[in-house]
RNA sequence: GGGCGCAUAGCUCAAGGGCAGAGCACCGUGCUGAUAACGCGGGGGUUCGUGGUUCGAAUCCACGUGCGCCCA
């Protein structure tokens, strides 16, 4: 007869292969059918909060790996907290405005920024921004993120732009915006003011000159500078040397130059110069010495700084405080004159009479020959060197300085409520804490102003009469109003007398003509304001955030700015805990770039692999740390998958038959069935202790190893013979299966905020009472695990490994190959035998046919083939099979088939 | 150039002064009632380098190298 019909095996629709990249999109259509989302919330409504607030991603080009795990983090920990029965909804959002979209529109278009009507061109910029929005928001579903997908929030619609207007003006009534006059990063070719975000490093061939700048009042003494920008030098307003460094006069026949000891040998080295020293002294000797500028009819003087460095140029540095910050700030400590004689374009004005009409970088040979003839120039060289470029049309940048808007970051304490508030919230990984701290302590104002076209305006009046600057709570509110009804175009399509209340006049000269500002607002402060546009302005939402999650580098950018609009405004943080991650490198640890073809993308893992493998990779990295991708890491992933996705499928085969009914009660359990329950108990407290410290990869690797090795290797392993071969209604097989629904329940609900898709897949495949969703199910309060149990069973896998180990010997051996056809002996000492003997069932927990317990100095275990005749209907040998009462199966069996009404 | 951080098996991660470990991958093997599945066993290490502290260093210190983020 063939037996295997009457064993009671594994049975499932659920398939062990997961085709993935077909399954998910079904699986998101029912979370939508189901609108899953929508009563996830209603379930949790009116629980304690946990509210992720969503730094907006720029909307703009198809999401990559950094902004997928991103995603993916983010959605770990909200399903996580709403499993667990918090309050708490996504509400993703991006970012609109800014450069880099009005950049790609204007490539598009092929035209200039002088070249388009700017209502226009916005609207175009806007859709532009829209369509990718739209992408986006399918690649981050795609993913599986659950989230309030039909209503994210977007910086551009109008009720977010009010929200920009009203936080601008607020921060201007406490009296934080002021206009100055000011060195900052300008690209000529763009011409626009850059903040520091936009300007990346490059290598630049510059002409690194030396310059001799004549002492006033002393015959041939020249202080001696170094500078790598020569166009600079018309505004050139002080040389600055360091107050303790020593400098020394030298001669070099005839002519003396004054530069810092420190630099000497390297300096008439260069120059091939033997000069004789004549005199030495401290730089501070040198404050207020007088000099008269080669390039300019102007005398300026010595000034004192520390910046100054001793590994380059002469210790004696030139400065100009409209085209360099440090020098700008030397200016201001000096009351040094802020020289900016260059237009928008790059061209120098009609202030510099000699060079009048050249663009900056061609002047600078110019300055160079004219140093030249006058005997100025000392050296000149070839340099390759670090500098800053635009990041978007790559040219180098100059400083140059312009009237702007700014905030003040010294302005009532700011700075110091800003540290005060980093210290309340929880930072993680600690590191930010001092990575913050140290930035917010050195930052400067914040240039608020753009000269671009795409963004929220400045919402400042100029009046026409006096010329100052209107910044009212009439005009502030009244545009708010404005904006809130037709979008931030208005500003641009309105004339001022249209933007401005009825009979608005100037508070200071009564006038009644005003010009609008036409610059925009930085559009980091755009998504600076976001907690106020968003979580402020929602009641389904609270403020301050529980958590802030983006990458690394955002302690400059949105943590910073967030930190800044909330301060001023509010005076505390809006975020309790930032927790950041690294960098997506490839296999080597090197970052991605087009040009070393090193880029992977999501999409194309999500095609070849799914969306769970993507996340999968997300929470088995550390991703405090820069986070590797490769084949070999995706293969890693996958088959960890399969793994844990077949040990689902192993136990939905085998409660098949079972119903929650049928559950017996803990006291009538097999203590094995019992030490399972309690394992996974285990692990279920861990893993919700390693989610809530955010520690994923640990939670995953727990998660894994149960599936792996106290399931599959183990429990699973010698259940099979109960499973398969008991009857099937009897308290063994019920016993066992109660286990396993347990073990499935709860595998399912600690398993769900990863691996998403497949926890749904699995939870749909259920035959008994279910919910919706596996996300509408709550996470159970776990009692804590048995400890005696679980140490018992520890102590007896330490035996069962010799035994395995054993085995395996024999195997070698040809003396056994199924570890059925074993005979095992184990002798020792009494203890352990009585320790043994405290376990129902050896022979089954081990798989072997016989175990023989004898006495002994130490633990030894011996294996040997058994004499015994193989049950053909459950493989189990015993002494009875060939017997005339038994000629094929086992007694056990006969019983069972008689019980289960099967004869043969 | 400066600040912050990282570096342990082919891969992902443990061990934070006391024998360098797990899982995967790999190799071998068993089973054929989880079968593109499952079990068992095995090999695999200059703990990035150099120097120091210490009875003892992957671990602490210094310097260096490589990589990442931020800044200049």
């Amino acid at each position: 007869m063939d037996y295997s019909k009457t064993v009671s095996l594994p049975q499932t629709s659920f398939p062990m292969r997961g085709n993935l990249s077909e399954k998910e999109p079904e699986i998101m259509r029912l979370w939508d059918e189901k609108e899953v989302y929508k009563k996830i919330q209603e379930k949790n409504k009116g629980n304690a909060s946990y509210i992720l607030h969503d730094g907006p991603p720029y909307a703009n080009g198809q999401i990559h790996l950094g902004t997928a795990l991103n995603k993916i983090l983010k959605d770990v920990v909200v399903k996580y907290r709403s499993l667990r029965g918090f309050y708490s909804p996504y509400k993703p959002g991006w970012d609109c405005h800014g450069m880099p979209i009005e950049h790609q529109v204007f490539t598009n278009e092929k035209k200039h920024k002088n070249e388009v009507d700017v209502s226009i061109f916005r609207k175009k910029t806007a859709a532009y921004a829209k369509k990718f929005v739209e992408i986006q928001k399918q690649e981050f579903r795609r993913l599986g993120v659950l989230g309030d997908w039909e209503h994210p929030y977007l910086t551009l619609s109008p009720d977010y732009e009010a929200a920009i207007i009203r936080a601008f003006g607020n921060l201007a009534f406490d009296g934080y915006i002021y206009q100055g006059y000011k060195p900052i990063y300008w690209c000529i070719s763009c011409e626009t003011a850059l903040a520091e975000a936009e300007i990346e490093y490059n290598d630049k061939k510059s002409q690194g000159i030396y310059v001799k700048f004549p002492v006033v009042g002393e015959e041939k003494t020249y202080l001696l500078i170094w500078t790598t920008t020569p166009w600079t030098l018309p505004s050139n307003t002080g040389i600055a040397v360091h107050p303790d460094y020593n400098y020394l006069l030298l001669d070099n026949g005839g002519e003396k130059y004054i530069i810092a000891e420190q630099r000497k040998e390297a300096v008439i080295e260069k120059m091939g110069l033997t000069p004789a020293v004549i005199k030495k002294m401290k730089g501070r000797e040198l404050e207020g010495v007088r000099y008269s500028n080669p390039l300019a009819d102007r005398e300026s003087r010595v000034i004192l700084a520390e910046f100054i460095s001793s590994d380059e140029g002469t210790g004696c540095v030139h400065i100009a405080p409209g085209h360099g910050e440090d020098d700008y700030y030397a200016g201001l400590k000096n009351n040094l004159e802020v020289l900016s004689p260059v237009d928008e374009k790059g061209y120098f004005t009609e202030d510099v009479k000699s060079f009048a009409g050249m663009k900056v970088f061609d002047a600078d040979s110019r300055i160079i020959e004219t140093l030249k003839a006058t005997g100025a120039l000392l050296y000149q060289e070839d340099m390759v060197h670090s500098y800053p470029h635009c990041w978007r049309c790559k040219k180098p940048v100059i400083f140059k300085s312009t009237t702007q808007w700014f905030l003040k970051i010294d302005h009532n304490n700011l700075r110091g409520v800003m540290a005060e508030e980093i210290e309340k919230v929880r930072w993680a990984p600690p590191e930010g804490k001092n990575r913050i701290s140290s930035m917010v302590q050195l930052r400067p104002d914040w240039c608020l102003s753009r000269q671009r076209l795409w963004g929220v305006p400045i919402p400042v009046f100029y009046c026409s009469g006096c010329g100052k600057a209107i910044i009212t709570k009439e005009t502030i509110s009244h545009i708010e109003e404005l904006v809130k009804q037709s979008g931030s175009d208005i500003w641009v399509e309105k004339d001022e007398k249209e933007l401005l209340p009825k009979g608005f006049t100037c508070p200071f000269c009564n006038a009644s003509e005003f010009k609008k500002e036409k610059d925009i607002l930085d559009v980091w402060f755009d998504s600076g304001v976001s907690h106020l546009a968003v979580l402020k302005e929602e009641n389904a939402l609270s403020w301050p955030a529980d958590l802030y999650l983006e990458g690394s580098d955002q302690h400059r950018g949105w943590f910073q700015t967030s930190l800044i609009t909330s301060c001023g405004i509010t005076n505390r943080a809006p975020y309790k805990a930032v927790l950041t991650h690294g960098f997506v490198v490839d296999a080597e640890g090197r970052k991605m770039s087009k040009s070393m073809g090193n880029v992977v993308t999501p999409q194309e893992i999500i095609k070849r692999h799914g969306a769970e493998i993507l996340r999968i990779w997300a929470v088995s990295e550390n991703y405090q740390q820069d986070i590797r991708i490769s084949e070999t890491i995706i293969k890693n992933s996958v088959m960890s998958y399969r793994t844990i996705r077949n040990t689902f499928r192993y136990l939905l085969g085998n409660l098949h038959d079972f119903n929650p009914n049928d559950a017996v009660p803990e006291s009538d359990m097999k203590e094995v069935d019992r030490w399972a329950e309690e394992k996974m108990k285990s692990v279920s407290l861990q893993v919700a202790e390693y989610y809530e410290s955010f520690a994923f990869n640990k939670a995953y690797e727990e998660i894994y190893r149960f599936c792996n090795v106290s399931l599959s290797s183990f429990y699973l392993d010698h259940l099979k013979d109960r499973l398969y071969t008991y009857g099937k209604h009897s308290l063994e097989r019920r016993s066992a299966q109660t286990a396993l629904y347990f073990i499935l329940a709860e595998l399912l609900r600690i398993t769900a905020p990863v691996l998403s898709f497949t926890a749904e897949e699995v939870y749909q495949h259920q035959i008994w009472d279910k919910k919706e969703s596996v996300f509408l199910e709550n996470w159970q309060d776990t009692k804590a695990p048995d400890a005696t149990l679980l140490a018992k069973w520890e102590r007896f896998f330490e035996i069962r490994r010799q035994v395995l180990k054993k085995i395996e010997d024999k195997r070698e051996e040809k003396i056994v190959g199924s570890g059925l056809e074993a005979k095992v002996t184990i002798s020792a000492k009494q203890e352990t035998l009585e320790f043994l003997k405290g376990f129902e069932g050896l022979p089954e927990l081990f798989i072997v046919s016989e175990v023989i317990l004898a006495s002994g100095d130490s633990l030894e275990v011996t294996v040997e083939k058994t004499s015994f005749g193989k049950c053909q209907r459950c493989w189990i040998c015993f002494p009875e099979i060939g017997s005339s009462d038994a000629p094929e199966i086992c007694f056990n069996c006969q019983r069972v088939l008689k019980e289960d009404g099967i004869h043969n």
